[in-house]
DNA sequence: GGCTTATTGGATACTTCTATACAAAACTCA
DNA sequence: TGAGTTTTGTATAGAAGTATCCAATAAGCC
């Protein structure tokens, strides 16, 4: 008996999610490469893309690549087949998006985050926001496939809970994954803003760098790690807190976390801009710091220069620890250009061993703003199109399309 | 057409590799375990099944599991259907066995090592050690699957080559692989020996830990990252080099790399044998060390204690970094137990943020000489049984069994 | 000992996937 | 323009795997 759910009148459709994740994760995007990756024969796999094809979920782009006789179609999921929900909790704001399969952003919006709120009150704000905004996607973009959070807060990824006391009070251990699936009929993710950082950065643009480390400098200071094409998250999600390393030296600093000498209480943003106000200078943040650095003011040049110097101790602990091919130092601070970049590449080439170092790449990130906000979206996106799961992606996509054609404009409140 | 090779008269056997897999690597022991596990069907895994055990690779134990009714056989893969031949290479001598399946040891030797021979001799003195191992196990434990050395400088694994300069002079970039290949008709692994013995402890005691760090206390520091489960090897293969990462400080001891306040000039083994031959006493290595400590020298005890500090300084960046679960000290150095790991755990509770350190563990490693030669087996072990490479595995034992005849003539078919 | 439970083996009809062959399509290059 | 090359589609027979039913087996439990 065939299994009672959407893809009951599909013969082809059942088994067809492997064919699918290989296409939506890029690994083979032509007929000849899915025969290879999948093992499958061509009659099959021809019959489950055509199922796929019909369901509107994959689609032929109109690129081909040549092969020295017919050249070869290139496939591609439809990125108007779905939409995602994602939103980037800062300090005083939360943006709010929904982006396509691409992924790209469809619509957005802003709201006011008051940290004191609590959970609840700001999830509600967020999943209020989000109904505007699917509203407006579902129109011409599908259904829903996923919801996906970026928090400015240490994350234990697969409870979906911030974690560890932090500038979000009564966040702590508030599971927001089971708050929100009141909300939301979709797999539903929670990720720490770094990280996802780090995830936009390495698919943007370094997808075929194994092992990567990404630092973000801003007023405070983080990184997330990309090992073996991954994330890393560590045992309780809290990998890649560099910020609170701490040197040892006389007259070390005070650090907002309690403890003396962090690498933040010397080198974040905040730190920067404590050492220009006690110079004169009016700054409280890292863009202020920046500011002052594009009106290349000497103090702030120094001082970011040898705020790159401490980071690159740290780094040059990491280089040493890990090993990575590509560090990619991204954030406010990054905006500051050379005038960082050469500490840190001054420290990492001084202390580490030339094995580690002599193919090492550092580079400073694009400075985009939206970038949790894609690194989210990819998070999503390869969760729902990967091998274990695309198969119930297949079942909601039919079940959805066979509902209703969606001509009728209006969706109430 | 069937495949023209071991397989060929065996229908059942060709794609049993999954199966062979899963017992293998203890994923699935039961044949009601290989059902869920592989998702096929019972016919077919009971067909596959009889198949392995037919070949001699797997056999039924004497164990069972209870189940509530009637209890399940516990299968597992006969260790004697095969044997590798691993070797140590240590500082002046290189410690061979052969090992079966368990892995266990069936028979070793000791052979002297000199660095100064370069690699072509020293690996012609293993080959040659290793010939005399195998006759021996091949009447006993069927065909060699494998061959791995242990190797105490940086490793690019994936090359199968000794990287950076060190201690072996003329082993820089030889190609181990590419020469053992000539002697022997099996795969080849290369391994640094700090990642083996990770691998030994974690197999061994850790299994189920997903994230361990290994530290190695020795005459030098070095260290093992589990991530994942899996060996994590960075960029070059130079990953977990703890030893030489600075602190920057007055009278900052030499390293012998040339750089001034390695980790492990200021608590390697050779560094605390410095330090108490200035306080008159004859200690040149880590066993000289430990030595002096079993012996309560007072000196030799404070000298331990306070290197553990500075290897818990790295620990405790190491923890911000990573965010383990579980750190193993082994090495020369653990033998000193707890004087070195109270240092250790000291620097680590007072330098972390509570939330990596909540669930945290520290402990000593089992002391164990052998522990870098079953590292090596478990890594030959894994990746000959490795769904990937599993195929080529049945191939070539059913060919080796078909070969010498045993009792007379002809096998029926 | 009988009852219950769960594992294990085997036979059958049925579904799914493959191998193979042939044909058409779409590009390059001479 | 036509030959060469590779991709793509489809029909067919046959191989491989599954579902299902039935039966035997080996424990624990009362």
């Amino acid at each position: 008996m065939p299994k009672t759910n959407g893809t009951a009148e599909r013969p082809a459709l059942v088994n067809s999610g492997e064919i699918l994740s290989l296409i939506a994760t890029g690994t083979a995007t032509s007929r000849s490469a899915l025969l290879e990756a999948s093992g499958l024969s061509r009659v099959t796999v021809t019959q489950r893309l055509n199922a796929l094809i019909e369901t509107g979920l994959v689609r032929e782009t109109a690129r081909t690549m040549p092969s020295g006789g017919r050249p070869t179609r290139v496939l591609g999921i439809n990125e108007q087949a779905g939409f995602f929900l994602v939103a980037n909790i800062g300090e005083t704001y939360i943006h709010l998006a929904a982006m396509d399969l691409e992924p790209a952003i469809v619509s957005q919006s802003t709201i006011p985050f008051n940290a004191s709120d609590g959970p609840a009150v700001s999830l509600a704000q967020i999943s209020d926001g989000f109904d505007i905004l699917a509203a407006k996607a579902r129109a011409s973009h599908g259904s829903l496939f996923g919801v996906s959070l970026s928090m400015p807060t240490p994350v234990d990824f697969k409870r979906g809970r911030v974690v560890g006391p932090s500038v979000l009070h009564g966040w702590d251990e508030f599971d927001i994954i089971g708050w929100l699936r009141g909300r939301f009929d979709a797999p539903i993710y929670v990720e720490n803003d770094v990280n996802l950082m780090a995830t936009h950065e390495h698919r943007q643009n370094f997808r075929h760098v194994d092992d990567m480390f990404f630092i973000k400098a801003g007023t405070g200071i983080g990184s997330g790690i990309v090992a073996g094409g991954k994330i890393f998250r560590g045992a309780q999600g809290a990998a890649g807190d560099i910020g609170h390393i701490q040197f040892s030296s006389e007259n070390a600093p005070l650090c907002r976390c309690g403890k003396l000498g962090c690498v933040e209480a010397r080198a974040g943003g905040w730190a920067i801009a404590r050492d220009l106000s006690s110079r004169g200078f009016t700054a409280e943040n890292a863009r202020d710091v920046i500011s002052l650095v594009e009106m290349q003011k000497p103090e702030a040049l120094m001082l970011l220069r040898s705020a790159g110097r401490v980071i690159g101790e740290v780094a040059s602990d990491v280089v040493s620890i890990l090993n990575p091919s590509l560090i990619v130092v991204g954030g406010t601070l990054a905006r500051g250009g050379e005038f960082l970049l050469s500490g840190i590449r001054e420290l990492v080439y001084q202390r580490c061993l030339p094995l580690a170092t002599r193919e090492l790449q550092i580079v400073l990130a694009n400075p985009q703003k939206d970038s949790a906000l894609f690194g989210a979206a990819y998070l999503a996106l390869e969760d729902i199109f990967s091998l274990g799961k695309v198969e119930q992606l297949i079942d909601r996509h039919t079940i959805d399309r066979a509902r209703p054609p969606s001509q009728s404009g209006a969706i109430a409140g």
